[in-house]
DNA sequence: GGACTAATGGAAACCGGTGTCAGTGACAAG
DNA sequence: CTTGTCACTGACACCGGTTTCCATTAGTCC
């Protein structure tokens, strides 16, 4: 009003007669407050739409509102997920999400987190996989008195701080999917290394051809890193060996999307020739041709769970913290020929 | 130090034996220091770890550090990429990324986002299609001092306050593509109503047409809304038509897939019976088979450019504010069979 | 040597909120 | 009438920085 800039709770007490602190009893809805009182000094902030200032807020409260997602994640389907998941929540709150993703490879990623930590102090942060594995990371919040959550493909931490997904299983299951379907030679194409999915998925691979008493095969497993690409290189070797594998678990959907276009070039069939299972259920694995048999983990339910934790009472049950996959059967799967 | 919280800078001010405010001269590289001095206070700070309280600066500068990302856009390839651009340049700033994603369609929506300017009241916000389009946003931003930048299709605000891309033009090229290869019936699958990309690529699609002469056939029209589902809707509609269209240009990739989906469906080979041109570039058109011609846009040069202009000085010169984009040819345009 | 100036550092106020604690008036109990 | 309790309100200090303004010191000039 007076001044250009924004009006304080200081306006507000002068116009309505009052003093500060009567005003921070109405924002922060005080019971011991004279209705009569409450409703001049409502009518006051209505009139001259007074905001209180978070920055002064989290001064005087010695904590703020700030939730920050931190990850180096590769994968944009999974990212914009976690994002929803915690929006969801802190949308009706008075928390905000920072987004700071760190560059995964430099040098400096752990510096540039400490900094993040350090300075911004929120009140939570979201880890996501890989570095969510990082053991030093949880200490770091700990340190400062930043609450965590981690998000991973295996309990690694206790439940306050965690919400798993139970890769091991469900890759072991859709592996066993495709040994019911008569397959014997059944290729895997890895996640990168330091990646605890990428650890989890293969163990499942073995644990399916454990079960059936098939022998692993060190040449049906194939290095990838997530990406397209490398389901294509990784394609490119399976499908040189002979004889052929006749089906591919692939650690995601984006190296499945890879394996698929590799085996069309070559003039293969899929499912026919080649049966190929993915993972993630991106929206990429129903939008190919032939619409992709994959496993869907519940990212979004995790995450929402994730910001539950995370702004949750200290005392409150911490909810869920293990969350189960399935695995969603579509076309890319058929008998062996042979 | 003493307390189990962080140190402050009377922390640092009393173990170093000067004042607050050398202190803080120390932090914000004042030149009229005596070298010393400023040596044993950075000694000090390295010793206990001091690191400023950004809340506390915010309060006392009378400004923040935060840049906002204010969008209702349904597209994750998008909004991740403008995430990314903006974040190469906040990274090596004080500057924090606030996401503050609205639910198109609520009626809450705008009520939302003034909520958000008003409380955060942050250094400057980022606009993303569609709701960069609405001037009742940009006039909000104008009123609470916030600097904002609009991101779109047109040019329809100053470059101070925007990044453009050149949808109509590249649409008109892109479908004077086709034209050149044979195609006289060439379909159109819209973006949603609303959108001013929808708009805008509809205006290219119609001038290439009035440039070659042909007259705009309305059934060749089909409404969208983006998604992959309603590119399969839309091509079911115009794959009955009779005579068929033998091309389509469709306002982004994911409805671009979904044509290609149901064109497969039906038996037709892509790109012999049909050939299919799209927008946006998006990783799935070239993991599609066959690999998707289609339109590249610089969204992350673009969210480059614009967190630049939030955060630039005032007098500065603005930078650029009109992007073109180019057609990436592939393999989904041969030329008309008959 | 005294006066003036520049360089440097500190005290105190301030930013806009919240916590502590004391004070007011109304009313019931003694 | 005094006292105690209750419901309500305000004065004041404080959160951790920055700014304003003044004090001190050192250096320069005459």
């Amino acid at each position: 009003m007076k001044k250009t800039g924004q009006a304080t709770i200081n306006d507000v007490a002068r116009l309505a007669g009052v003093s500060k602190k009567t005003v921070s009893r109405v924002i922060n809805r005080s019971p011991l407050l004279n209705d009569e009182t409450r409703d001049r000094v409502e009518k006051v902030i209505a009139e001259i739409g007074y905001v209180p200032n978070p920055q002064a807020r989290a001064l005087a409260l010695r904590r703020n509102f700030l939730i920050g997602l931190i990850h180096d994640n590769p994968n944009p389907h999974m990212v914009l997920n976690v994002q929803q998941g915690l929006l969801e929540v802190l949308r009706d709150t008075e928390f905000e999400l920072i987004v700071h993703p760190v560059d995964r490879g430099a040098p400096t990623m752990l510096d540039d987190i400490k900094r993040f930590v350090e300075r911004q102090r929120p009140f939570g942060v979201m880890l996501l996989p890989p570095i969510s594995d990082n053991d030093s990371l949880a200490a770091l919040c700990r340190d400062n008195g930043v609450r965590y959550v981690r998000m991973g493909s295996a309990q690694f931490d206790e439940p306050l701080h965690m919400v798993a997904s139970n890769d091991r299983e469900v890759v072991c299951s859709a592996v066993g999917h495709l040994i019911e379907a008569g397959h014997r030679r059944i290729g895997l194409v890895l996640g990168p290394h330091g990646f605890r999915s990428a650890l989890e998925r293969r163990r499942g691979y073995e644990d399916a051809l454990d079960r059936a008493d098939i022998t692993l095969q060190r040449t049906l497993v194939a290095q990838g890193d997530y990406t397209f690409e490398s389901g294509m290189r990784a394609a490119e070797r399976l499908l040189d060996l002979s004889p052929r594998p006749t089906a591919v678990f692939c650690s995601n959907d984006a190296m499945a999307a890879g394996v698929l276009h590799t085996a069309r070039q070559r003039g293969l069939d899929v499912p026919r020739d080649l049966s190929i299972v993915g993972f993630d259920d991106t929206s990429i694995a129903s939008h190919l041709w032939p619409p992709l048999t994959t496993v869907r983990w519940p990212i979004a339910t995790m995450a929402r769970a994730a910001a539950l934790k995370l702004i949750g009472e200290d005392d409150e049950d911490s909810g869920e913290s293990l969350f189960v996959s399935t695995l969603i059967r579509r076309a890319s799967v058929a008998a062996p020929l042979e």
